[in-house]
DNA sequence: ACAGGATGATAAAGAAAATCAACAGCCAGC
DNA sequence: GCTGGCTGTTGATTTTCTTTATCATCCTGT
C-alpha cells in the first residue's frame, strides 16, 4: 500500500481543511478544542488516514459541527454572505419602501438595531463569533466587513447576512460616520 | 477499554442496522456488494466499532447510499410513501380533476401507466428493485403493496408513492380485477 | 541576528479497527 | 432424524488509525 488512500468522491481531508479556515482554527487549537492530537488533524487533512465516524466526531465537535452538516455541505451552494444593493427585495406596499434582507432563507428571528460607527472605530482586535445569526444594511458611510476569511468594503444600501459563530469584525476605514441599520438573532440585545 | 463505546449522539449501528432492513439485505449480502467482510458489519451494527469514514462509505456504497444522506436522514422525517385518499390534493380545473400525488416532493420527472391486475396475480415472488421513482393510484378493486418491509392493502382512491430502489411487489388478493394508474421514472416506459 | 512562540509535517510506538476462520442457531426439504 | 444453506456472532491475527515526540519553517518582538 502507498500514500493515496481515498480515490474515491468526497475528500474528507481537503473538505476538514477549508471548514477549519472558514472558522479562523488553526491545527493545534481545534486539536485542542475537539480532545485529540494536532498530528492527527494534519493526517487526516492530508488524506494519509480514514479517520473513524467517532474521531471525526469528535473533530466536528470542537468547530462545533454535525456530521450530517459536515457531509451536506458540498450539496447546498454556500450561504449568501453579502448582498448587492440590487439584489435586495422590496416588500413595501404603495408609498412604504420595505426591502428585505436574506429573503431566501426562512427561518429568521431576530431584533433590529441601529448601529453608527465613527471614523476608524471598529468591534475590537480579535474576531467575533457567537451563537446566532446576524445581518444588516448600510445606511450611510462605509464600513469593512470580514466574515469568515472573506474580507469586503460594503457602502451605501449594500448589506450582509451570515451565522455569527462565523469569526467576524466589523472596521470603519472611512473618514465618514458609518451607519447601520443591523438585526441580531436571537432576539434578545 | 470495554464494549461501550460511542457514548455520544448518532448511534451508526443502529441506524445501519434499520438502513439495511429497509433494503431488505442480510449482513453477509451486503458485505459481497460492498467489498467488507459480514464480521465488520455485525461489529458496525453492534456498536462494538467505530468505522473509519472509508469503509463506512464503502459499506453505504454496497446499498447504495451516500454518506450525507446517511447522516441526514434523521432529521429529515422519512419521505412519505403511502397516501390516504383524502390526502391528494385536487390540482385540476372546472370541470377537470387531477388530484396531484406526492406533491411535496419537488423533482417528479416520470411516465404515467395504467395497469390491470387479474385476481390472484402479482409481480412475481422476489422482490422489485430498480432506479428511479414510481407511484400511482387504485382506480378499482383492491391490491396489497409491500415496500421497504412495510406492508399495506390498499383501495380505491388509495395511493402510493416510493423510490423503486426500496425492494417492493404487487399481489391482488382479492376476487375482483385490480385497476391502477401509475406512473414510473425515468421516463421512459 | 537571535530567541520565543506559533505554524504544519512526520517516524515510531501504541491502540483500535478490519479480516479470517471458525462457531452456534434457525429453517426448509429430503 | 439428518443435511445443506442461510442467519448473525466471536477469538485471534493482520491492517489501519491515533498518539507521542520530534522536526523544520515562518513570524514577531527584542
Amino acid at each position: 500500500m502507498f500514500n493515496i488512500i481515498d480515490s474515491m468522491s468526497l475528500d474528507v481531508g481537503v473538505h476538514l481543511k477549508a471548514v477549519r479556515q472558514m472558522y479562523g482554527l488553526s491545527q493545534r487549537e481545534l486539536a485542542k478544542r475537539a480532545g485529540v492530537t494536532n498530528g492527527l488533524i494534519s493526517l487526516i487533512e492530508q488524506n494519509r488516514v480514514s479517520p473513524s465516524v467517532s474521531s471525526l466526531k469528535k473533530v466536528l465537535d470542537g468547530i462545533p459541527m454535525a456530521l450530517a452538516e459536515f457531509f451536506t455541505m458540498d450539496l447546498a451552494e454556500k450561504p449568501q454572505v453579502f448582498f448587492p444593493r440590487q439584489q435586495l427585495a422590496d416588500i413595501g406596499t404603495e408609498g412604504v419602501e420595505l426591502r428585505l434582507v436574506g429573503g431566501q432563507s426562512a427561518k429568521r428571528s431576530m431584533s433590529i438595531l441601529h448601529e453608527r460607527y465613527a471614523p476608524g472605530a471598529d468591534t475590537g482586535e480579535e474576531m467575533l463569533s457567537h451563537a446566532g445569526e446576524e445581518g444588516g444594511v448600510i445606511v450611510h458611510g462605509k464600513i469593512e466587513l470580514s466574515v469568515g476569511g472573506e474580507i469586503q468594503v460594503l457602502g451605501i444600501g449594500d448589506a450582509y447576512y451570515f451565522k455569527s459563530s462565523l469569526p467576524h469584525r466589523f472596521r470603519n476605514n472611512g473618514r465618514e460616520e458609518c451607519e447601520i441599520v443591523s438585526a441580531s438573532s436571537p432576539p434578545t440585545f
